[in-house]
DNA sequence: GAGGATCCATGCGTGGATCCTG
DNA sequence: CAGGATCCACGCATGGATCCTC
């Protein structure tokens, strides 16, 4: 937390000039840039595993790109839903559930108009969902699930959930994964993933006292 | 077969040289280059896939690197060795039988003396198991099996089977993969491949009097 | 000579996310 | 606006094997 709030003020250029890394010229190319400026500068010692960036201390970090009013202008990806093996037994078992039980949340000024490198850090909020949070994760979790287990795993979109949703995540629309039909069959499917609501993340910045 | 015969002959630059393909200085860093150049030579359509080489006629290519008097001069990969799951049934069913069902062996110059391009290709060879083969490959995989299943597994080294070893794979010793231990408990270990001792490889080209 | 160690290519999955139309 | 599509990095596994010391 310490190093975080030494970022906060912070525009990219000058974070990413002192590791001697290039600013590239736009996020189209590279969308998960900030994410992986901000954990090296942060000393996570996890990159690109499947654990918590912060091993030790069980902490995931994540950038939200803020726009002009202080919202969240994009969803947060939580993890892979998994299609194949039997489902997770219960939310406080699963990957989403462990995923979000400590998250280190660092705002980002993501207006177009802002160069990227100018673009600043803002304070930082060690988050770990309160009593109605849980809830909310939980039941849109338990209904998504019961439409996998269903085998109605087509029929989801992205406009079902409250405050957890699932939407496609893939390099393109032509991948496909392994998953169980209806009737217990092997089939072919597009990967997905949780991702949470712009809504909810803007609601825990604003319980926070971090955005208007 | 009608291009592997095609193939027999040319050297290793003039194929590369065709196919508008650079020849390395040495394999040391291109340890898979020989392997590589024929298999797109011939058309193969499952590089680097877990599928035999030649999908549509269940056919895997081989080349098989020959010293002076035409004997094999290093092992012949086969395949990973399972370690994690349930191990497998029956030799019939196991992934080793089935990757040598049919092979197409494609011998080629290996003398060090010989530069790179000036390597010739030899005779092509469909070979499919005859009944001694099959059984001395059987055995082996059986006794080596065995000792997997009974938490040997550290204890097996490469002198062990007559004409089917067990060696280390991967990229440098540090590697580890997770296996299960003597009382069923997860360990990590260095994964390993079965591979053909030359001996074997050998004696299938004198079988087809392709060497002397 | 051969057992143990190593090297490159590529597909796939997870982890970091943002892009881009209707 | 936001649902569906897409982009890069990297670890790991498989597939192609040969290297390099005892």
């Amino acid at each position: 937390m310490h190093r975080a709030h030494a970022l906060a003020g912070q525009c990219l250029g000058a974070i990413a000039g002192e590791m001697g890394l290039a600013v590239p010229h736009n996020l189209s190319r590279h969308k998960g840039w900030v994410g992986q400026l901000l954990e090296q500068a942060l000393g996570a010692d996890a990159e690109s595993l499947p654990e918590p960036d912060f091993r030790a201390i069980g902490v995931e970090m994540k950038t939200l790109p803020l726009d002009h009013n202080g919202k969240p202008c994009e969803s947060t990806y939580v993890c892979a839903v998994p299609l194949d093996a039997g489902l997770e037994p219960s939310w406080e078992e699963s990957w989403a559930c462990r995923k979000l039980s400590r998250v280190l949340w660092l705002p980002v000024e993501a207006q177009p108009e802002i160069p990227l490198p100018e673009r600043r850090i803002g304070t930082p909020l060690l988050w770990s969902p309160n009593d109605g949070e849980r809830e909310a994760l939980q039941q849109d979790w338990e209904e998504l699930g019961e439409m996998i287990r269903m085998g109605e795993l087509e029929f989801i979109t992205a406009r079902m959930g409250n405050v957890l949703q699932i939407r496609p995540k893939a390099a393109h629309s032509r991948v496909r994964c392994h998953s169980i039909g209806a009737d217990g069959e092997a089939i072919l499917t597009h990967p997905r993933g949780y991702y949470l609501r712009p809504a909810f993340t803007h609601a825990i910045l604003r319980r926070h006292g971090l955005v208007p």
